[in-house]
RNA sequence: GGUGAGGUGGGUGAGUGGCUUAAACCACCGGUUUGCUAAACCGACGUACUGUAACAGGUACCGCGGGUUCGAAUCCCGCCCUCACCGCCA
């Protein structure tokens, strides 16, 4: 959520941000200005009302004190014909307020001045192509799904079964290969100096709406409704919100957090061809990173988190592009988003396995994630994070582009991992 | 799930309608003193909005939401959470 202060002193940028995103309704800009302004005045108005009334009142108990009882009684009969004038004046307060929010958490934040101008993912910037030659694969090769049953390492049907569409079932070395990439990204990650967080997998309405979910991606999460709880799309959501209303002392940032998780998405999208097997489903793992930064060194935490991710990418020695996201098709709460995807090549499609992102303040200031400044005044930190990495396509690619004729090597980083070295 | 006790600032904790501007102590910060540190003493010490050129000032906030009252941390109603014991349970 952008801050109104922010808005008002920056309306051009804001205005110009939006136009890169097309943002369909502008004119939300100018409304929450005249809205702002409004509310400065009704609040001023409340408060001398207010002053006045705690004035008079305090006046009153004194009187009573030195047992004037007849002139606190002509006080009271005075004062009390402001009540009405005040109630009105909270409820036109509160509906301000009110309107006020509902009008903010419908702007999406301001992107990053090296967001190129787009409407969707066709106008997306390969930030960092692949040049190396792309894996030749044997005639026969088979898409991940078929390799699946060929090699008993994952069952979707058994999952329908159990629970209903898009939940797979992972066995023998399908399940130990799943096991083993959790761990390898862990270690990876918390090498890379992150604290590995276990979280809650449910979480609250407040924890859900402070990293942005609600209210507007409500039918993106499962909703368990007699315990008020939501199932989590992202570790990002509980581990995020360890750090909601909370003021860092400077000396602890940047922190930096990784989590494993299962996500839930219920992707109320398209069914078809570009969506089976693991290429998209209701339930997958991930290991996500998550950092809180000074805002003038969130952009290089950005650059940083590109690069290890890509490190990881490297040694599961798959092929990647990197992607810097057009307005149109960056996420709601995004500055600046890099998506990396890699080949997955029986399917021949890139396929999106994470997504590292600056929030700048967006989430913090919903979030109320400050630091004291050298003033002691206290400022919002910047949120990143990212997807390091996310699972299920990358155990599609990873099936698909190491298949041979005797079976799917597994690449030598995950070996010591997995215990064996072939998939057959 | 049952019963009981609780929820007050960074922490401990007082506060049963106005003498509270939330006491006191601890911690943190600044200062005085001092070879250094400690101690002692003095001062400052919440968040948000508003306001000001900057100070000042104003308003709200004592788990959350309503209500009573001229006035609520305090009284009333609803909810949430914590702790203890019991029951159930991996």
């Amino acid at each position: 959520m952008l801050q109104v202060a922010y808005i008002r002193e920056n309306k051009d940028a804001v205005l110009e941000g939006l136009k890169k995103r097309f943002f369909p309704n502008p004119e939300v800009i100018d409304e929450i200005i005249a809205l702002d302004d409004e509310r400065k005045s009704t609040q001023g108005a409340l408060d001398d009302l207010r002053a006045e009334s705690n004035r008079v009142s305090k006046e009153i108990g004194q009187l009573f004190r030195e047992g004037k009882r007849a002139e606190a009684d002509a006080l009271k009969d005075q004062i009390s014909g402001s009540k009405d004038e005040t109630k009105r004046l909270e409820d036109a307060f509160n509906a301000i307020e009110a309107k006020m929010e509902e009008l903010l958490l419908s702007v999406p934040n301001i992107p990053h001045s090296s967001v190129p101008a787009g409407k969707n993912e066709a106008d997306n910037e390969v930030f960092q192509a692949w040049d190396k030659p792309m894996p030749q694969l044997f005639d026969g090769a088979q898409p991940h799904w078929e390799l699946a049953s060929k090699y008993n390492i994952f069952d979707l049907e058994l999952g329908t079964k159990i629970t209903g569409a898009g939940f797979p079932l992972y066995r023998g070395k399908g399940a130990k290969l799943q096991r083993s990439l959790i761990q390898f990204f862990l270690d990876i990650n918390t090498d890379a100096g992150y604290e590995e967080i276990m979280p809650p997998l449910l979480v609250n309405a407040d924890t859900a709406r402070a990293t942005g979910q609600l209210p507007d991606k409500e039918g993106q999460m499962y909703h368990c409704e007699r315990d008020e709880l939501y199932l989590i799309p992202t570790a990002e959501v509980p581990v995020t919100n360890i750090y909601r209303d909370v003021i860092l002392d400077p000396s602890e940032l940047p922190i930096k957090l990784t989590g494993y998780t299962p996500c839930f998405r219920r992707e109320a999208g398209s069914y078809g061809a570009h969506v089976r097997g693991l290429n998209r489903v209701h339930q997958f793992d991930k290991v996500e990173i998550v950092r809180f930064e000074f805002p003038e060194n969130s952009y290089k935490a950005l650059e940083e988190m590109v690069a290890h991710v890509s490190g990881i990418l490297d040694k599961l020695e798959l092929p990647y592009r990197i992607l810097r996201l057009c307005g149109g098709d960056m996420g709601f709460t995004s500055a600046l988003t890099f998506d990396f995807e890699v080949w997955s090549a029986a399917q021949e499609r890139w396929l999106e396995v994470s997504s590292v992102s600056n929030f700048e303040t967006f989430q913090s200031h919903r979030m109320k994630l400050r630091y004291r400044d050298e003033n002691k005044k206290t400022q919002l930190a910047h949120t990143l994070n990212g997807s390091a990495l996310a699972l299920a396509r990358i155990v599609a690619a990873l099936l698909e582009n190491n298949q041979t004729p005797e079976g799917i090597k597994i690449p030598a980083a995950l070996q010591r991992y997995t215990g064996f070295d072939l998939i057959s």
